[in-house]
DNA sequence: TCTTTTTTTGACCAATCGGTCAAGTCAAGA
DNA sequence: TCTTGACTTGACCGATTGGTCAAAAAAAGA
């Protein structure tokens, strides 16, 4: 059998696959074996557990997102709001993509994904998911803390403000996903450039006020 | 047995709270019977499959949100602006409730959950979290509509700020379960009132123009 | 070459999965 | 009183679950 890569790296490749598809649960190791080409002993050798395949998993797509998303969009070179175009750009084109070749439906995000599913279950799974969270608001934050040094937008909590563009973005791809359409993508963009914006800060709208 | 109420109810009472903790795959069918105190057989007497106690207890959670969130923030005699505001307080005050006694830990929202696990997987299932995330962005739709009648907000597409808030409000549930920390739902009221003030809709940030 | 370590093989395990079923209980209607 | 149909019981099913293991094969130093 020819060996594109190390048994392990297939192994991480496949649960990829098929986690991003059908979610942890729905995802046996028998499966990903059979999908790698791999047998159970093998995957034992390298993986102690389903849990610790998991963690690389999450580990192998998000240095997937951040080179094919991150990098390229949050680029120094480029203007700080030019970049959050860009990853809107990018997330939406990959999704709309994907959704309409490869997979047989839009799969939304699969951070999200399995930290719904595992979420208040698995200590290590969702402390994973986090990282990888934090890791996204943090291109964010610098982005937004060069934007209002330029004044390009007001000044604000940054990181309040990157965290909530995470967040949403995260609610856009699960929508995406519930309604099997990547077009909810298309929603950041605006939302996103209201938010950072950031006219109104407090934690009552003022029903009194007439006007914009 | 004392039955407070009739088996069939018992049933989609312990459904709901184990699948809303642990989640569909996680949760299986002799838990959720030894939970309500009864067997399989009468399971699935009642139901034909876990599935169909899925569809039921999503219908239920939904009932227990909607008049328990939506029925008293939406109050049509309130001014739509304060709708919102009530909207975001009962949200967060009742996962706050939630996570720091009966649960333990933030859970996230159950539509959610179950939408981003077997969201691809189950075609009837994915089909009713979709239902659901439509009654909820009609609640906003109402509100916006008339918040841009009376000049309370700028003229906007009503329908897709409510969707956006609809994926922001499920975006940071999730956050808040990835996190453990229903804080994170504060985020909800000053996001969606810069998104509702509607200053911008493009579908890019334009780079040149510097203030606000 | 010989030894040592890494990797692979595939049978095997107890436990659990969703679901079935024949037998029985029970209250209400005739 | 007899019948009917809704409801309950708990044993049972084949399939699958995550995980183990002893032995063989392959690869890597020496």
């Amino acid at each position: 059998m020819a060996r594109m890569h190390g048994t392990k790296e297939r192994l991480i490749d496949a649960a990829m696959h098929l986690m991003w598809a059908d979610g942890y649960g729905a995802v046996s190791v028998d499966r990903i074996c059979k999908a790698a080409g791999v047998n159970k002993g093998s995957f034992y050798h390298f993986f102690p557990s389903k849990e610790a395949l998991t963690l690389a998993t999450i580990d192998a797509i998000w240095e997937l997102a951040e080179s094919g998303f991150y990098m390229p969009a949050f680029d120094p070179s480029l203007h700080p709001l030019e970049r959050i175009n860009r990853f809107a750009e990018l997330t939406h084109t990959y999704h709309h993509r994907r959704s309409t070749s490869d997979w047989k439906a839009e799969q939304g995000c699969p951070f999200g994904n399995v930290g719904a599913e595992v979420g208040s279950n698995d200590h290590a799974i969702r402390e994973r998911v986090r990282a990888v969270y934090d890791a996204e608001a943090r291109y964010f934050k610098n982005a937004l803390t060069e934007a209002v040094a330029m004044a390009a937008i007001p000044a604000q909590d940054v990181a309040d403000s990157a965290s909530r563009l995470v967040a949403l973005h995260t609610g856009l791809m699960m929508h995406a996903k519930v309604y099997n359409d990547s077009g909810w993508i298309h929603n950041f963009l605006p939302a996103a450039a209201n938010i950072i914006r950031a006219r109104f800060d407090g934690r009552r709208l003022a029903v009194s006020e007439a006007r914009a």
